[in-house]
DNA sequence: GGTCTAAACGGACTGCGGTCCGTTTATATT
DNA sequence: AATATAAACGGACCGCAGTCCGTTTAGACC
């Protein structure tokens, strides 16, 4: 298990690896752009950019930290929106309100980015522990208690990050052709009535 | 990818073949004692029961499949008890009762089977299509249809089957020390509340 | 510019799942 | 018993994620 630097902005890192984690980033998505986010190995991604397998490892620490890393913009958006932006999906609507639009947003974010985020989980050793996975289990407990549900919130959170998860929604999507609308409708359906049972 | 080899009745395998499989299985079984499910190497497999590891390969087709038939006696037990056994989990009970029923046993199967289960899962290319899960998502579907719930049983099912799945199970327990009560006490509430919206 | 050191680098190496293919063997047939 | 053949066998081999450690270098201090 390797050490995972924690950069804070005091201490920027050397010319070197700025520079080399920029074209490693770059290198990356042309390489998924290629080959889909499974077709990418460490190894191609190295001699992609120009550097030695070490130093890929270096930088992102795992195949898990470089899908997250990917990720990362789009995931800050998406928190940015359920946390500080504007209603529905923000502060300001109702609990319901915002259970479903925060729902039915993760579905549409999911068929957009969850090729990365389905890499990410699968090479994560625990994927529920990373912490956009606790953000987001928090946001959706929190939501639940405000609707009054006293029911255990942490497990219903539980039960409907589950139900969220990309490998489970691209699955439904890619193999069973599922709709978008329909996975959404089937979200408003049941986070109605987890609330409404409150 | 490999063929892996459907045995029907009437073409038994060689007295060789079968004689290995036993052996294998007898060795998997102490191995995994030894060093759990996820320190068991197919390598390590094979040198134990004195086999190349093509031959275990042959014989179990993956990882996963040699998981998938380490389960398999457990796993078909339990298809027999929600399929034709005795209610409240078999037929003759009322479907709210079959369908908590079935969260609660499979819960308890879960804590005992599921390291098992979850190092098939990890190790399957996709895990949602395998017999297994497709039956207990059709059981599931089956008896939301029966319970009157009209809006898409097919992905109330899925967000149900999701909520039961091992990895998750077994991380809550483990992490976050959820005792089984917690649980079906939490799988109650929600199939209830599913089921009573319809 | 010279020196020093912590950081970054690179690629050989390990361990694992999975495949390939030349060799061995169980069993049916004569 | 001899033969034929499909099945089973075994272990070298491959690709990949991840590690290790000797070498190089950025950049701070003089």
């Amino acid at each position: 298990m390797s050490y995972i630097p924690i950069r804070t902005g005091a201490e920027p890192e050397r010319r070197d690896a700025a520079r080399n984690r920029e074209v490693l980033l770059r290198s990356a998505r042309e390489l998924i752009g290629e080959c889909g986010a499974d077709g990418l190995t460490m190894a191609a991604l190295a001699q992609r950019a120009g550097v030695g397998k070490g130093t890929v490892f270096r930088r992102f620490g795992s195949r898990a930290g470089l899908m997250m890393t990917l990720l990362s913009d789009a995931e800050a958006e998406f928190q940015g929106r359920f946390m500080f932006g504007p209603p529905p999906m923000g502060p300001g609507a109702e609990p319901l309100e915002r259970l479903i639009a925060s729902g039915v947003e993760r579905i549409a974010w999911v068929l957009e980015f969850g090729e990365l985020a389905r890499a990410a989980d699968a090479a994560a050793h625990n994927r529920f522990d990373v912490p956009a996975a606790v953000l987001w289990h928090r946001h959706l407990e929190m939501l639940l208690r405000n609707a009054g549900v006293t029911a255990d919130p942490w497990l219903m959170a539980t039960s409907l990050s589950a139900t969220l998860e990309p490998e489970r929604l691209l699955h439904a999507v890619r193999v069973h052709r599922i709709s978008p609308a329909r996975l959404t409708a089937s979200w408003c359906e049941l986070v109605s009535c987890v609330v409404r049972a409150a």
